[in-house]
DNA sequence: CTACATGAGTTGCATTTTGAAACCATTATG
DNA sequence: CATAATGGTTTCAAAATGCAACTCATGTAG
């Protein structure tokens, strides 16, 4: 598990592993773009164009998710220039963004709106995530807390 | 299951739970905010002293929340004034801040770093969230995607 | 070979958002 | 009564964003 990053950052809260992640992904073009890399999106126009996001914001962004290790950047033969692929770390956010989904479609949709949805190879909807504990129940921000670094 | 908005947002895109969850929580300061709501923080000065985010943004982002059903805002009747907590949609954010911190723990820490732990009750490390598909292995990218809205 | 199109950006502003500091209004507290 | 704490708002400079136009390299049709 090589770390994500190699150009250095501001981080906000140098112990918390959620302030860390923010600082690399907690942008609005940034989890739109990897979510676009997951659903097949690989050259910079195919981000502009299904994003609309403005071309110098785009560049900015996939460079810094370059730097930082989240895709790689490759030159083709032939064709098509270049070539953007989430490494390790980025296919890594696949929870992450599925996380963002399931919670945008329990609360940002009223019933009557319909929404794209999240399938696997037989086209059977991806189940709900949750974290069990021993106990079984699922745990909870009430039923966890944050030990801080010694 | 309530949605959490009463006010008008401007969709980035109208059929994408993604998107909407991103132009509701998508910000660094928001995401930040309930991370800390999660782990007590309940008044603007909480806030504020945690973060050492600039107290008019502070002042915004809270507001945004509480327009968009995150958070509620409670005045006390005595000692401390305000009192924000998480509403039920905000409280269902807690599966996507432990994606991000968890994929913070595994790629924005170098082997040599510490860093806090999210822990239960018995002070057990919370497990790692995965999203089994029906033959028992890890649902990722590759393996599932998305069927866009008819 | 020339003209035109495509991909992948960069550059130059105008607009927006952010951040820091100062200011303000209401309770408490000594 | 003077002072402090809470929960903001205002002001203004600096940074980020967005749009349009420009560049530059390759590929393609005539």
């Amino acid at each position: 598990m090589a770390a994500a990053l190699s150009a250095d950052v501001e981080w906000t809260d140098p112990t918390c592993p959620v302030a860390r992640a923010v600082d690399l992904v907690g942008d609005r073009w940034i989890l739109l773009i990897i979510r676009d890399a997951m659903d097949g999106a690989s050259t910079f126009t195919d981000f502009h164009q299904r994003l609309g996001v403005a071309r110098n914001i785009l560049s900015d962004r996939l460079r810094r998710l370059v730097e930082h290790g989240i895709l790689s950047k490759e030159a083709q033969a032939v064709g098509k220039r270049h070539v953007y692929a989430l490494t390790e770390a980025g296919e890594d956010l696949f929870i992450a963004i599925v996380a963002m989904r399931q919670w945008g479609e329990r609360h940002a949709f009223s019933p009557e709106e319909s929404h794209s949805s999240l399938v696997d190879r037989a086209g059977e909807p991806v189940p709900e995530l949750q974290l069990p504990a021993t106990d079984g129940n699922p745990l909870t921000a009430a039923t966890t807390h944050v030990r801080k670094v010694s």
